[in-house]
DNA sequence: CAGAGAATAT
DNA sequence: TATATTCTCT
């Protein structure tokens, strides 16, 4: 066997760790016990570590207790007074996991929603056993854009003198090296570096998170305590605005009324003191630090959302809805448009490449399926 | 003294 | 706004 042993406490999220089904901890939130059980067995079998709960609060509760999830499954049907699809929502924001809702006549709505895909039931086993590549995938990325961690420059070329900048010459502080990159180091939050901070953060519970901490996990050349001291910060602010603006009851038609600032505005922030991922809802930006041949990309998507980019939606979604096509075989067939299926962007070559980097040890999955399942 | 977190500055 | 720096308190 391969990775089942135990996972390095220091890094929360490794492929390796997470590139099987085996002991990944899936959470299903079903209220309706059989076809909860049905799943639960059905996932068990294919050796996901498996935790069952039947209301969304005992779900809320339960990533708060534990936030070690990999991966969310949901019904969304619960009951008449509570909104399943803002819960799937909350969810997919709150803990940036990758969730499956699994029920196909609101699969467009909860891909829009976030969801990272759709299952229908009865569950086939063959879905199943794929559903840990998203999972996969959203690790991949983080590993993906790691390398790119230039967040500094080097502070071999910078010499003694970054520390105090103003050497010599005091007179006229005309400092005007090739600045913008000598001189300014102010960092900036990629998505990666954001990502691993997320991870870090989530490991160590954010009630635990302090700078240091954080700045240990991550151990990232370069970063500083009040680097990360001053993300905390911000994130923690985030956090509390996104609480404070969205949790409540979940009520059914408190969507989108409109008022996103209800003035009631102190509700149970509670279980996003463990799950710490909001997601600003912004459209990506791309901005150019105009560095010369140092500059550098800025993407800032989802703020902060961890696994990113999975749920990205595309407007194509409008495309048909209820009638979702299964072929017997169990698998998805994209009948409609592949990206359509599940909101994401098809997998890159880089992944795929990373992904059979990966292969095996897992008769389970084969890659072939990606198409279907990412 | 170290370090967290808030406040303030850029 | 995002990040840095300073301040205050533990």
């Amino acid at each position: 066997m391969i990775s089942s042993s135990e996972k390095s406490p220091m890094k929360p999220l490794s492929i390796e760790d997470s590139f099987n089904p085996h002991g990944l901890k899936v959470l299903v939130v079903d209220n309706d016990p059989h076809s909860l059980l049905h799943l639960t067995e059905m996932l068990i079998s294919c050796q996901y570590q498996v935790t069952t709960c039947s209301l969304p609060t005992e779900a809320l509760q339960l990533i708060k207790d534990d936030n070690k999830f990999d991966m969310v499954i949901t019904e969304v049907h619960f009951s008449p007074d509570i909104n399943d699809i803002e819960f799937l929502e909350i969810i997919v924001r709150e803990t940036g996991l990758p969730v499956v809702n699994d029920s196909v006549d609101t699969i467009t709505e909860c891909i829009m929603k976030g969801a990272c895909t759709c299952i229908t039931k009865p569950a086939k086993k063959k879905v199943i056993q794929l559903l840990w590549q998203h999972v996969a995938r959203r690790v991949l990325r983080h590993q993906l854009m790691k390398p790119t961690d230039k967040l500094e420059n080097e502070p071999s070329s910078c010499t003694s003198m970054e520390d105090k900048e103003f050497s010599g010459s005091s007179g006229s502080d005309d400092v005007q090296m090739d600045d913008d990159q000598t001189k300014k180091h102010r960092m900036v939050w990629t998505d990666e570096l954001h990502s691993q901070f997320v991870d870090v953060v989530k490991y160590l519970g954010i009630e635990n998170a302090v700078p240091k901490k954080v700045l240990e996990l991550m151990n990232v050349p370069g970063l500083r305590r009040g680097n990360v001291a001053s993300h905390l910060q911000k994130y923690r602010k985030d956090l509390q605005i996104l609480s404070t603006n969205i949790p409540q009851g979940f009520t059914k038609q408190s969507s989108v009324s409109t008022d996103a600032y209800s003035p009631v505005s102190k509700y149970n922030d509670s279980f996003i003191s463990t799950q710490p991922i909001t997601e600003v809802q912004q459209e990506d930006s791309s901005i150019q630090v105009p560095g010369g041949a140092n500059s550098q990309v800025i993407e800032n998507k989802d703020l902060f959302t961890t696994n990113s980019p999975i749920t990205e939606l595309q407007p194509h979604f409008a495309v048909q809805d209820s009638s979702t096509q299964l072929v017997p075989s169990g698998a998805y067939h994209p009948v409609i448009e592949k990206d359509w299926l599940v909101g994401s962007p098809p997998i890159t070559d880089v992944e795929l490449q990373m992904l059979q980097k990966f292969e095996f040890d897992n008769p389970l999955s084969s890659f072939h399926d990606l198409d279907y399942c990412l």
